[in-house]
Parts: C-alpha cells; sequence; structure tokens
DNA sequence: CGAAGTATTGACCCATTTCAAAGCATGTGG
DNA sequence: CCACATGCTTTGAAATGGGTCAATACTTCG
C-alpha cells in the first residue's frame, strides 16, 4: 500500500478515504531501485515526481570543481521532488542510499489530484515548506555549530522524522549511510566524523554499528544538539 | 505601484492586467518599517504574509544559547513569508536590515486570488520553492566552501538577484549590511569577514563603501564563487 | 561635539583538515 | 566455501584556516 506513509513526516490530518484511493490509483509505476541510483538529475527536464515507499534519498549540490554537499534527506513517505512539478528542472541530484522503491507519479496526475481535492494540493505545497525549514535548519547547523553538535543534530533529526514514520524500535534505526555520506551532510571529512562518533560512542550516548543506529541516551544526544523539533511541525 | 517588481525576482512570465489589479487592490495595508524591525517572529501565529517593496529583509535561525545565523536574504518584490500561508507558524524570524516597505495581505485574501488566478497561485508556491533553491545553495557554500569563496558567491547571488529586479547601476548597488550581518550570513566572525573584503579590495575585485557595493571584476568574482545562477531559476 | 556603532589590524590559539597507513567487513567468482 | 578485491572504518601526526581577544580608528548621527 502506497499511501501508507504517505507524507506521515510531513504534519497533520489523516486522509480521507477518497483522498487515499487517488494517491493509490493515480501511481504510473512503482520502481525498485539499487542503491547510489539517481532519481532526478540536475538540470534535466522531469515531467514525474517521485515518492518514496521504501529506503533513502538524499540531495546533492555539486560543484564544477567536483565536491559535493549533501542538502537534505529523505525518508519513506517522503515526496523527493515535487518541487519539480513547478521548478521543470532542479537544480540538484537526487539519489538513493540503500535500495529504495519508489512510486512515479505524473506531474499531469498530480496537478488534477490537487484540483479535485485542495486538501492534497495544500499538502503537496506544505511538504515542500517542510522541506524548506529543514534546509534552513541545516545551513544553522553548518553555519553556527562545532562538528559534535552537527553530528548530533543529524541523528536527533533521523530519529525523530524515522519515529514519525514509524521506522524507529527501541532507539533504534536502520542507517544506509556510510561515513562519508554523514561527512557530506555534516560539511566535515569522514575522518573527522569517525571521530566524532567515537567520542559520542564513548561516552555511551550513540553507536553506529554494522548499518544500525542506536540510540542509547537522547537525552543527552538531544542536549548535545540543543535540538528543538518544532521546525518539522509534528502535528503533534 | 506594488505591482511594480512583484516576484520580479522569482522568474517567468510577466503579469496580465488583471492580475495585476488583483495584487494591487486586495492590500491590507502598506507600512514603512525603520531597520531591525521583525516582521514576523518565530512560533506566533501569523494571519497575513508581507510582499517586501522596497528595503532588505532577512531570515533568522536562532539557538537557545543565542546563536543566530541568516539563512536567508528578501530583496524587493520577494515575498517574505508566503509559506506562513501553510504553516501558521514560522521556524524563524524575518527582519528588516535597513529601512523597508512592505504591503501587508492576508492570508484569507491571498487564498481567494489563489482560486481565481491559478497561475498566480503557481507563482507563490514557486516562490516558496525558489527560496528553497537559494537555501540549498547556502547550504552548499557553509558546507563545502572556504571563506573568501562564500562571501563572493553572497556577493554574486546578490548582485544577479538585484539584477533581475532593477536594482543594479553600474556594477553598484545599495548594501545596508553591515560586516556582522555579512559574518552572520556566510557563517564567519565579522572579524573575518573584514579580512576577505580587504583581500577582495586589494585584489580590484569588489570593494564595499558607506553602505554601497562596487563590483568591480564580476567575472573574477564569480571564478572565486564559482557562480552559477542556474539555481535562481532566470526566466529569460 | 560626543557617543555609539562599525571597521580595521595584530598576535595567538585551536578545531578540523590533510595525508598516510593499517585494520575490518562484505561480497563475488572460482 | 575460500580467496581476494573493494570499499569502509580507524588511528596518528602534522599543517592550516578561521576564531578569539584586544586595542585603535573611523563614521554617523543626535
Amino acid at each position: 500500500m502506497i499511501s501508507q506513509k504517505f507524507l506521515m513526516g510531513r504534519g497533520r490530518e489523516q486522509l480521507s478515504s477518497e483522498e487515499r484511493d487517488a494517491i493509490e490509483y493515480s501511481v504510473a509505476e512503482v520502481r525498485i531501485l539499487p542503491s547510489r541510483t539517481p532519481i532526478v538529475r540536475a538540470d534535466t527536464r522531469v515531467h514525474v515526481s517521485a515518492l518514496l515507499i521504501e529506503g533513502f534519498a538524499a540531495r546533492y549540490v555539486h560543484s564544477y570543481s567536483g565536491q559535493q554537499q549533501m542538502t537534505g534527506l529523505h525518508l519513506p513517505g517522503d515526496f523527493v521532488d515535487l518541487h519539480s512539478v513547478q521548478l521543470k528542472r532542479l537544480d540538484h541530484d537526487i539519489v538513493t542510499i540503500g535500495a529504495a522503491k519508489v512510486a512515479i507519479y505524473d506531474h499531469r496526475e498530480l496537478i488534477k489530484i490537487g484540483e479535485k481535492f485542495p486538501r492534497l494540493a495544500d499538502r503537496f505545497w506544505f511538504s515542500t515548506l517542510l522541506d524548506g525549514a529543514i534546509h534552513r535548519q541545516w545551513t544553522f547547523q553548518l553555519g553556527r555549530s562545532g562538528s559534535e553538535k552537527r553530528i548530533a543534530h543529524l541523528f536527533c533529526e533521523l530519529y525523530t522524522r524515522l519515529e514519525m514514520v514509524g521506522l524507529t524500535i527501541d532507539g533504534t534505526f536502520a542507517l544506509p549511510l556510510t561515513q562519508q555520506d554523514l561527512a557530506e551532510a555534516a560539511g566535515l571529512t569522514a575522518v573527522h566524523v569517525n571521530r566524532v562518533l567515537r567520542d559520542l560512542r564513548e561516552g555511551a550516548i550513540l553507536a553506529v554499528k554494522s548499518k544500525t543506529a542506536h540510540v542509547l541516551d537522547f537525552t543527552k544526544l538531544a542536549k548535545i544538539a540543543e535540538f528543538d523539533p518544532a521546525y518539522l511541525y509534528r502535528s503533534s
């Protein structure tokens, strides 16, 4: 069922059954993608958007000189490139991290759904605005926080968002990101990420082992991060 | 005339005269604000949005510990808090930098206009998406660039966006930001911004004097910044 | 004219990067 | 199911970009 986690990380009311049906039946295609597969490439014209059903996806902005920075992470239930409906071409790449399952929607179909169900149209807009709020928080961390706070914040965000879509078990969640990926998200080098993770492990706060993150002490982690989930606009 | 610069920094077609009239006549109020006046404060419920007619405004994300990072800058013609229509409360402050003139719109009025003129509704969404694209670019700069590149990029962005709304004269533009403000935008300290500006001045690339920026050599500046304006989605 | 904010410069310090090498998993083909 | 390759993690030592602290000069404006 595609709509099970639909925009669950993106706040507010449950879908009505009509809305749910619209989401279910207007899918063009469901695809299974291997790890590190581009979903959208920068600067190419697109006519479809992808809803992430399973797995992770990341946004990357590149420079000519080959540097890349992750600017956002998407979890199951997120529409990863809804903004392409308006923008037509994107300024960045979106790539799977770990194997992923996506539902593909035609832009025309999404517009149609939005006209028929204005509440869904609002949710689409809302979803892209939440991406913006998350971007601002990342900008803040990169501009003003040291390495430990950045990593701690990233894990707090991931934990909270995954909890919203029911993907945490007992303080634990699957994490397909490598230390290099974390580095690209946190604006650090992989070497330094490794050192920060060691410190957090030694402090019995957070441990990452075999693609699984164990949040041992969320309170301490949130304190290090000065984490305030308000920016995620949880429906409460 | 309010609609003169309306979303001119936000791409695409001219307004029709009906759309223009809608923008002109549904304003609730036009206000002149002194420098450093909050337009919206984080975490308060809002029912109006502000269109910037003259002057600059900045977004700030804060932490409890009193740090603040600028996460975006708004120029004349920008809707600074259109996202509040959906979000209801914002995760950040928006503050004027230099005296500013804003047009205030009721959310209900904006929704009404959007229903009557779907092209305007699209433009509203587009405008918030462009904010997102700019956020991503800032995130990239903070995560992956050194101080000179960050400052150079910031000035390239400002120059390009101001040019789009006709506010540059001969490689020159009014800049109400202090070095402290630039530091808060670039994730640096004011002291270091000062040194970077000295280097750029000595390289005859950029000079800032008495609230005016003189871009002496845009080519060199853009090269330092690796500036590619694609993320600004200019219509041309 | 005085006061407050803003810009400038120097000296020292430290967080993070860089470079380099070794140890560990993970998985694929023989 | 072992062997070897590849990618990921870990650690150490040295280098550096930008921060911090502190003092002085310049501007702007009431």
